[in-house]
Order: C-alpha cells, then structure tokens, then sequence
DNA sequence: CTGTGTGCAAACTCTTTGCATAAGT
DNA sequence: ACTTATGCAAAGAGTTTGCACACAG
C-alpha cells in the first residue's frame, strides 16, 4: 500500500534523521491520512494492531516522541493522567470535557486572543494552547 | 497560632461540609496565606512536613480533590505526570516552561479572547484556561 | 555487515484505595 | 459515643528503560 501519504511521511521522516522503518511509517500513515486528530498512546497502538501493524506500545510512545521534536506533531495540554498528541501543529484549540478527560476540537476556530504578555527575558512563545473547559449544563 | 486565616479557612471549610480538622485547617492556610499559588501534591506536602505539620501524601491528595470540588482551588492544565493545583479561582493565565515544567503566573492578565466558540450542546463552558508556552529564545 | 529500531518485561512515577486507628462534634 | 478523616502500605495507571533480537542501509 504505497500511497503517496507513506512516501511524503518517508521522506518527512528522513528530513529528521528517522529511519523510516516499517512502524514509523505505518504509525505516520495513521497519525496522517484522516486529517487532524487528538489522540492518546492507547488508542494509537489499538489502531495499528487493528490495521494488522503489529507494533509494540513502548514502540509507539518512543514514535510520538520523536514525532514531537521532529514537530510533526504536539502535546496537547490537557490535565489528566494522560497525554494526548495532536496532528494538527498549527494554531487551533480544543474543549475539554470535564470528568469525561475527553477532547473536541474547537469546529470553526476564529478565537483570537488580544494583549499576548511579553514572554519573560530569553524565551519566546512556542505556542499558545487555549483550552475551554466544559461541564454539563446543569449547575449542581 | 490562630490567626484569622486560619478561622476564615475554617468557616470555609464547614460550609462545604467539610470538617476543619488539624491537616485541612493547616493546609488551606499553607495554600492561601502566600496569595496566589500553583503546587504540585508533593510541593505542599514538603511544605506542611517543614511547617511541622505532619500530615500523609495520600491526605493532600484527598484535600487537594476535596478542595477543588469546593471551588477553592483549581487543577492547573499542563502536560506532564503531575497534577499541578491554582489557588487562584478568578479568570487569569499561565506561562509554561516547556523542558523544566514549571509554571509561571502571567502579571499582568489583560489577555483577551474574543468569538469564543458556543459549546456543544447541554453543556456549558466552565473555564477557559490559555497556556502560553515558552522555550530558550535560540531556535535549534 | 554495522548500526539503529523494536519488543518484551521489569522498573518508575504519580495517584488512588482499603482498612485499622485517630480525631472531630 | 458516633461519624468522618487520617495514615500506612499495597495496588493501579501510565510511562520509561535495558537488553537481546531484528531490520534498514
């Protein structure tokens, strides 16, 4: 299954100096191929075995690691024991759903944030990450 | 010692039904005497150890979830293992050192957002949390 | 071939839980 | 006295690591 999808993520990998190895493009090929996504190590490692590409769960969180400093994809900062990644490193934002620990993408993201603060002496922004909190509409 | 922080932590702590027993009584006052604060479990459990205030990990861990279903504090969203606590409830932001995961108040929160998106339906936006995150001024 | 990546299992960290003891009202 | 909280130690979840084997170049 040689789509042109595995063949920009092999050649994205190599940029980085990632041997494209079998899982790394098959994990790429998922991460890549339906567009963004937020997901956990789990749920990464539970769609490749169900894509019949065996690979182990500590193979997948050292992927999405080195996928996270190559910048192809972030960490998504949400509370929780979980880490989510996210496919889509460009500014977007996402809700929260409290007590669930689930993550939506905010649809048409025309939020705009006024008056940044100065980052402090010798850092600058990596990037802002605007999470909405939501709850049941019910108040208790 | 007795001070006023201590009985206005008191009264707070028997509204919401809680009993203000030594350790919560101690820790609330650790908490909110400084002003606004985000600790980690372990921070404010060394803090209690030096005040000698003995008092177990697994209780600051009960009064930190007791005292967030309260409202008095809130749990921080930055990614990482540990669960960072705000002692601020209002509207405010934070800076996030990636690499060191340390967690700054941003001074002067005049940072607006605008064209918040509706949330889903039956839910409502509970808070809205920006996380501005910093690296070393030199890119790799 | 040579070096890097993978898989497995064990180790680690942070957090939660169960149950006997202690403290609050 | 009666009820709820605490402390300890053990269990749990998520993540990382070490080392032998496998694969890519």
């Amino acid at each position: 299954m040689m789509t042109d999808v595995n063949v920009g993520a092999e050649g994205r990998l190599r940029k980085y100096g990632l041997r494209p190895t079998r899982q790394r493009v098959a994990l790429a090929h998922l991460l890549f191929a339906k567009g963004d996504r937020h997901l956990t190590v789990e749920e990464l490692h539970e769609e490749a075995v169900a894509a019949r590409v065996p690979v182990s769960l500590a193979t997948v969180y050292n992927t999405l690691h080195q996928f996270t400093e190559a910048g192809l994809i972030r960490v998504l900062a949400v509370e929780g024991a979980r880490t989510y990644f996210d496919t889509n490193v460009s500014d977007h934002h996402h809700f929260f759903i409290e007590g669930q620990n689930e993550v939506l993408d905010i649809p048409i993201s025309n939020i705009t944030i006024e008056n940044l603060p100065e980052p402090p002496e010798g850092m600058e922004i990596s990037y802002v990450d605007v999470v909405i909190r939501l709850r049941p509409k019910q108040p208790r």
